[in-house]
DNA sequence: CTAAAAACAATTTTT
DNA sequence: TTGTTTTTAG
């Protein structure tokens, strides 16, 4: 078929056509920011599917957030309509829809409950109760990282821990997870690895079925990720990742650099291609990137390069603290772009300083990624409700909902459950149920009460649309009524975000299958019905630097460019300040026009007054690519006779003030008599009277 | 069994 | 400082 004149074909430069056209080995495109690596993969499906007449349903595309797997499906569908049948899925939602089919090969239950970190960490305290919670942390951390190196409890931990309890504690976590039918993030990937290879006849079907296989973000991946890929590739399989090493920011997950660096080497007879023309920012926001990468040792290397204009220099600007920091934004904005511009910080905690302080300016902004709609707790009730009545061996679920409205099943009452189900091996329900005899009256009433009403509502889910049947057993179960009642002494908005998820719920199939569904797109989506869709409300956008990843802002505002946030700790080792410079690199490419950067001199955190120190990633920007801040002058004038004020020393006078090097340096004269010396541009010194009346 | 007081921590986190 | 977990008093 004669494609040659198709339009998206036509759109693309040299590289990204070599990477579209590639047929035969496994293939690596090392796609820098900005460009256009998602423009080459939906073009490569759209191209397959219309041209080469490749079946939608034998491509596996496979992305790490569910917004890149929906903006991928949105973009190939719109090239090509057979699209819809392509099988996009981040890579847990693939593991979960494999695991709902064959799961029972692993003996896992069709209807198994999905486990967040949060839930694992509750099962983990059920388990060993005589722990405290915090202290169980470190551990339920562990378990994941050791899912995401492919390792059961009974390999050897030594990668991940040197706690000899690490064994104990991570087999009775498994145990107990089987006994509550349960699948934790980790499992989905990992124990649909060991499906693959344990069951050959299934994983020949799908190494069948899904012949070609494309992966973006690769550099995102993990062992157990790779090992997957592993299982799915096989002979007359096509496989084409997507990533750029330079943008791995999630080892602390488990992400590992090596597979993309490795890749080569993983799948002999590989081809490179390399995307190195950015398209996205300014000549001198890309010169600023580089720079600062290339201090990294370990990369694949790559020279990112730009047609588009050199753009404005890059602003370094020092502030006192965070106040100062929303305000020097705050002025910025005053010419209207909040669209265009987001101001990012490395951890969530910053935000606030900017909502406060935006709030009093009547500055619109729009917080990304906190509160997600999931984490609510209403929404976690409801959920775990849902859970229940799919999955009755649903521990944390039952625990989470037996006494919720206050029902009067208490400590007493739940413990003599527990006994039972794990002493008979029964589900919740059932061992509620059994137990009712061994109650007194007031309890025995209320667990008869709500048992009864379990078994109830599991009759109906056949009976009813799902919308009407989740309105009516929140309705039942109390816990409408609940947080009705929440509402109206804590003015929260819980019924209303509970209503949504009925919406939510309605637009799925009746009865047991789309229930399952519902829950397992509500639990792997964790940000689906937040209601921050980016196109909703205008306003300045406030976000971490992780979660800035895949997206582009005119302007681009880094905060908190100070040693000890970022990077993130100052005794970091060069792996960790790579990752760190890695974020930074990340941030920086956010940018298509503008870029500022601020650094506090001092800083509040947890209620203390920090002095802070900026942070060294400022002496690694290139200085050709750097202007001062036009208009600023509070930075750097202390002539002699300034009164200040310092957080430690108190009230003083400058005495003298001469350069060294390319610093002014002050000497200060205080109230207790001490003298001190201090570089006024880096230190917290705060002007209290500008007179010169000495 | 529930509610209030005390103790305790505290990055980043696509799933 | 904040939020959460654990302890305690009602």
């Amino acid at each position: 078929m004669n494609c040659d004149n198709r339009e998206y074909l036509q759109k693309l430069n040299p590289e990204q056509y070599k990477a579209v056209m590639h047929t035969g080995g496994p293939l690596l495109i090392l796609a820098g920011a900005g460009s256009g690596k998602t423009r080459v993969i939906t073009t490569k499906i759209a191209y397959l599917i219309d041209c080469c007449s490749v079946d939608p349903r034998s491509i596996l595309a496979v992305t790490f957030t569910n917004k890149a797997a929906l903006e991928m499906k949105e973009r190939v569908s719109r090239m090509v309509p057979e699209a819809d049948a392509v099988m996009i899925r981040t890579f847990h939602s693939f593991g979960a829809w494999l695991l709902r089919r064959h799961g029972s090969f692993l003996d896992l239950p069709a209807r198994f409950s999905i486990y967040d970190d949060e839930d694992s960490l509750n099962l983990l305290h059920s388990v060993f109760p005589e722990y405290k919670k915090n202290d169980l942390k470190p551990f339920a951390r562990k378990i994941s990282r050791a899912k995401d190196y492919c390792l059961s409890p009974e390999d050897d931990l030594s990668p991940i821990s040197f706690d000899s309890s690490m064994r104990k504690i991570y087999s009775a976590y498994e145990r107990r997870m089987k006994e509550s039918g349960s699948v934790d993030f980790g499992d989905l990937i990992l124990k649909t690895l060991h499906l693959l290879e344990e069951n050959a006849e299934i994983r020949d079907r799908i190494r069948k079925r899904f012949s070609i296989i494309l992966v973006d973000e690769y550099q995102d991946s993990n062992k157990a990720q790779y090992e997957l890929l592993k299982q799915l590739y096989g002979e007359g399989s096509y496989l084409c990742v997507v990533g750029d090493d330079d943008q791995s920011i999630y080892s602390f997950r488990g992400a590992e650099i090596q597979n993309i660096i490795g890749f080569p080497k993983s799948f002999p007879g590989a081809s490179v291609i390399k995307l190195e023309q950015n398209y996205r920012s300014t000549g001198t926001i890309l010169k600023i990137a580089s720079e600062v990468v290339r201090k990294n040792a370990h990369r694949l290397g790559k020279t990112l390069w730009t047609e588009n204009d050199e753009g404005p220099k890059a602003v370094v600007t020092m502030v006192n603290d965070q106040t100062e920091e929303a305000r020097f934004c705050a002025d910025l904005l005053a010419d209207g772009n909040y669209d265009g511009t987001a101001i990012l910080y490395r951890t969530n905690a910053q935000s606030l300083s900017f909502e406060s302080y935006f709030l009093s300016r009547q500055i619109p902004y729009k917080i990304v990624g906190s509160l997600k709609f999931y984490d609510r707790e209403e929404v976690k009730d409801a959920l775990a409700l849902f859970s229940l009545l799919l999955n009755p061996s649903d521990e944390i679920a039952f625990v989470r909902i037996v006494n919720k409205p206050a029902r009067g099943i208490g400590k007493k009452s739940l413990s003599r459950i527990k006994e039972r189900s794990y002493g008979e091996g029964v589900d919740w329900i059932t061992s509620a149920e059994r137990s009712i005899p061994d109650l007194p009256k007031k309890g025995a009433e209320a667990v008869r009460t709500f048992t009864s009403f379990l078994r109830d509502a599991r009759g109906q889910l056949e009976k009813a649309p799902l919308g009407t049947f989740s309105k009516a057993v929140l309705e039942a179960s109390g816990l409408l009524s609940y947080h009705k009642g929440q509402d109206e002494t804590a003015g929260t908005q819980k019924v209303k975000n509970l209503e949504e998820l009925v919406n939510a719920a309605s637009g799925y199939d009746d009865g047991e299958k789309g229930l399952v569904q519902f829950l397992e797109d509500m639990e792997l989506d964790r940000s689906r019905l937040a209601g921050n869709d980016p196109a909703a409300h205008p306003g300045v956008t406030l976000i971490t630097m992780h979660n800035t990843k895949g997206l582009e802002f005119d302007r681009v505002i880094i905060t908190g460019m100070e040693e000890g946030l970022f990077p993130s700790r100052p005794d970091e080792s060069e792996d960790d300040l790579e990752e760190e410079r890695r974020i930074f690199y990340v941030s920086i490419t956010r940018a298509k026009k503008e870029l500022y950067l601020t650094s506090c001199r001092q800083r509040k955190i947890w209620g203390r007054l920090n002095l802070q120190s900026p942070s060294r990633f400022l002496a690694e920007l290139p200085e050709g690519c750097i202007a001062s801040p036009a208009g600023t002058t509070r930075t750097s004038s202390f002539p002699p006779g300034t009164w200040v004020y310092h957080a430690e020393y108190g009230t003083g006078q400058v005495w003298k003030e001469w350069h060294n090097g390319r610093n002014i340096v002050i000497l200060v004269r205080f109230e207790t008599g001490r003298t001190a010396q201090f570089l006024p541009e880096y230190s917290s010194l705060e002007k209290i009277s500008a007179d010169n009346e000495w």
